[in-house]
DNA sequence: CCATTATTAGAGTATATACTCTAGTGAGTC
DNA sequence: GACTCACTAGAGTATATACTCTAATAATGG
């Protein structure tokens, strides 16, 4: 692999283990066994690495979202977007953490994440639409759609925050990626008032998958 | 006022304006006009003066949240809950900014803070509980009120880091109060599917009060 | 083979940070 | 007036950070 590869991987790595205020230029190149001045050979500045993990992030969670246009939405789909959108937040959990540290040293990344959080905003507008046209939840008119929208970013943006700070017994907080899907049981509770009496059933079951303490001893994993 | 305090007040000031992360104590010292070893006279270390104002955020929310025991609420005693949280948010908006690094950097943050999310969403589920009695909402047993109770607290939460982080226009991200309060939108809208039939239309009318764009140029403030 | 270019090492710099140490100053007390 | 003691100034330290510079070493293409 390209050096310049190794030195996003890596930075990627170290940032959701410790946070990228915790991990230093020195701290990357000493992980790589490289030089400082070889790092810094391939990238101009420490929020050059950052921003360039952002476009990465951005780009995943685009491809996922953007999708499908407006045909109607089955459970399924639904299921299969929260395990998209919850494993890229998980791919790129640092990002999220430091956030207004980030925007505050890098203007493009301001816009970029602007813009980014007004596509997916809409995006999960549109599912709530697509979802409507399944008749999986009721339609709704739109200023109430949007406000849930937001709710529901808020709620997937703010979840790995919440299991490291509030849940956390372990003092580096390790999390598993089941205890992270939880975050898709509280998604769902979110929607749970608007599903349609027909769909209520297999709603709830698909919640129960989610269910804290349901994880069956999953396999830790650290990136 | 005594100097203690001062830099209490000023560290506050600071850390919520650019963040505990940019503002050493030496910026806290040079704001004061005081030099630093004044300050380390009355604080061990940084840490420490962030533990305190930890202390008195806690203490303000706890008081605001711990009162009422268990007879039923009406709709304003609602809208006060609301006000009364955004606004420990809004004084205390550093906190929740950099959270995961603070908590990293000192095990009694991270031990008080476990507690604080804890008594917070049992006062929240409280609410719901008493919101129930009052005929506000309608009753859900148990496994759920603790779902929505949590759902409440992630978007108030990371309210304030999404108006800075998605919506701000400015550099430097400057928040208005009423800005600030359209969380309480997003809240009330997170109950509205539970709210009963006969205090449907109060609670849309409150809810409507805090509606984005509502806002009729509303003072700015910077702490 | 040579010339050019891409890549790397490694020492080094300027600056900032959290924090320490010594030497006071001024207000009260016996 | 000597003594204490809370408080303050200001210079200073050890360390880390982001980043630079020079020179050496691969790769590569003609």
């Amino acid at each position: 692999m390209k050096t310049r590869d190794r030195i996003l991987q890596t930075s990627l790595q170290l940032f959701n283990q410790s946070g990228e205020r915790a991990i230093s230029t020195n701290h990357i190149a000493a992980e790589l066994a490289i030089s400082p001045g070889n790092l810094y050979y391939h990238f101009r500045n420490k929020a050059d690495i950052v921003y360039e993990l952002f476009l990465a992030y951005q780009q995943q969670v685009d491809y996922y979202l953007t999708a499908p246009g407006s045909q109607p939405l089955a459970l399924a789909d639904l299921a299969w977007y929260l395990e998209a959108v919850f494993d890229g937040l998980w791919q790129y959990r640092f990002f999220h953490r430091d956030l207004e540290s980030l925007l505050d040293a890098d203007p493009r990344l301001r816009a970029g994440y602007g813009d980014f959080t007004g596509r997916c905003l809409s995006a999960i507008n549109g599912i709530f639409n697509q979802l409507a046209s399944g008749g999986i939840i009721a339609p709704r008119p739109e200023p109430l759609r949007s406000a849930m929208a937001l709710n529901v970013w808020l709620v997937i943006t703010n979840w790995v925050a919440y299991l490291k700070t509030a849940h956390a017994t372990e003092e580096p907080a390790v999390l598993s990626l089941a205890e992270l899907k939880q975050g898709i049981y509280q998604v769902l509770t979110l929607e749970l008032p608007h599903v349609t009496p027909e769909y209520r059933e297999p709603v709830l079951a698909l919640r129960e998958t989610y269910r804290p303490g349901t994880f069956c001893q999953a396999e830790h994993q650290s990136s």
